[in-house]
DNA sequence: TCAGATT
């Protein structure tokens, strides 16, 4: 139980960080090789831009351009939403584009949505640039670098030759220090060759060595073992659990069946005995697992729900349930989530959870409550 | 020593 609690702390730790400070920037959650990633998302360099279109960034692999239009849909209405995937393998890229109809509901989204924690990933939502050539193959990979030249720093370095879009400095996932490698995206191509006429093979001030400067690979431009590798090499699972998790699966389950009768089928057996012998099996609703959240404050939002159930797994759709008249939460809600795993854990983690003043009660749906 | 930001 000891290994359970250490996951649930880490995963609450993390939840409350999020909910009482807000959105920040992408971080080193689960151990990324990446270092802090803080380039303002509200700046889109442009007064001219449009201001209803954002773009989506770091989204969990596994996400679909239907989970994507669900989270971004609970702020206002969509206009369009595509999820930008490979063109040979169908794999996500890990971003997308979410168009508003109403530009408050974009500036609103990257309000409250920027910064939230969906798996191990930590999402950005910014606006997004006019689509052109001259913002594509701007990206460089820069090597040589001192091990103690900060992000920061390389920013520096690099912003006399443009606007910086990101900057990253690789680190040992172990010890935390730089393995003086990174990459710099400027806004424009043009500014990324002058940079690399200017950098490239220069020693930083202060630094010993040179640095090599160059464009980095194109993710278009990957070998054909490693397309190979991604179409054949398809986990049966979504998503990987972490170590702390699977170990405690079976005693999750164990767990879970005495609290709330619950057998651990593979979904698709559910779906076929539910669709042929009509047995309810609570908080299965046949898409994912329904899960009923009690004690919600009057002002309670989805986003809150997205902010608690995200990190937990795959969400597919989060409801609060309002007055009709007052439009104020009538004190619960439901959230969707993919695999059982997930949502057992999710449960077992949020169950008398307390959210400001209140205790919350988080369990599989049943029958008896209001039907979602 | 190349993560994943322009449809």
């Amino acid at each position: 139980m000891v290994l359970v609690y250490c996951f649930f702390q880490q995963v609450i730790a993390a939840m409350e960080t999020q909910l009482s400070n807000g959105p920040t920037c992408n971080n080193t959650a689960h151990g990324s090789a990446t270092i802090n990633n803080c380039s303002s998302p509200v700046d889109s360099g442009n007064t001219e831009d449009s201001k209803t279109n954002l773009i989506v960034n770091y989204l969990p692999q596994n996400m679909t351009q239907e989970e994507l239009k669900s989270l971004f849909g609970s702020i206002g209405e969509i206009e369009s939403c595509k999820l930008v995937r490979d063109k040979i393998t169908g794999q996500s890229l890990g971003y997308g584009f979410v168009n508003y109809v109403d530009p408050k509901d974009a500036e609103k989204a990257i309000n409250t949505l920027n910064g939230l924690r969906l798996q191990t990933k930590t999402i950005k939502v910014s606006y997004a640039r006019p689509s052109s050539a001259s913002i594509r193959d701007a990206n460089l990979y820069v090597s040589g670098l001192p091990k103690t030249m900060t992000q920061k720093e390389l920013e520096q370095l690099f912003s006399q030759y443009g606007r910086i879009i990101t900057s990253r400095i690789l680190v040992d996932q172990v010890t935390g220090v730089s393995r003086g490698v990174g990459f710099i995206r400027f806004d424009k191509r043009i500014e990324a060759e002058e940079a690399i006429k200017g950098l490239n093979g220069q020693k930083p001030p202060g630094a010993t060595e040179p640095i090599t400067v160059k464009f980095a690979n194109n993710p278009s431009q990957k070998t054909n073992q490693a397309i190979l590798s991604q179409l054949y090499h398809s986990p049966n699972r979504r998503y990987p659990a972490p170590l702390a998790q699977q170990a405690q699966r079976f005693r999750l389950d164990n767990l879970l069946n005495i609290a709330y009768g619950v057998k651990r089928f593979p979904p698709m057996t559910i779906d076929g005995m539910t669709s042929l012998a009509g047995i309810n099996i609570p908080g299965h609703a046949g898409t994912g697992w329904c899960i009923f959240v009690y004690n919600l404050a009057p002002d309670a939002d989805e986003s809150i729900l997205w902010q608690m159930f995200g990190p937990f797994g795959a969400v597919t759709n989060v409801k609060v349930i309002r007055d009709f008249n007052t439009n104020k939460c009538k004190g619960f809600g439901f959230v969707t989530m993919t695999n059982y795993d997930e949502a057992a854990m999710a449960i077992a983690s949020l169950n008398g959870y307390r959210l400001g003043d209140r205790v919350l009660q988080v369990s599989f749906k049943t029958n008896k409550t209001h039907k979602a």
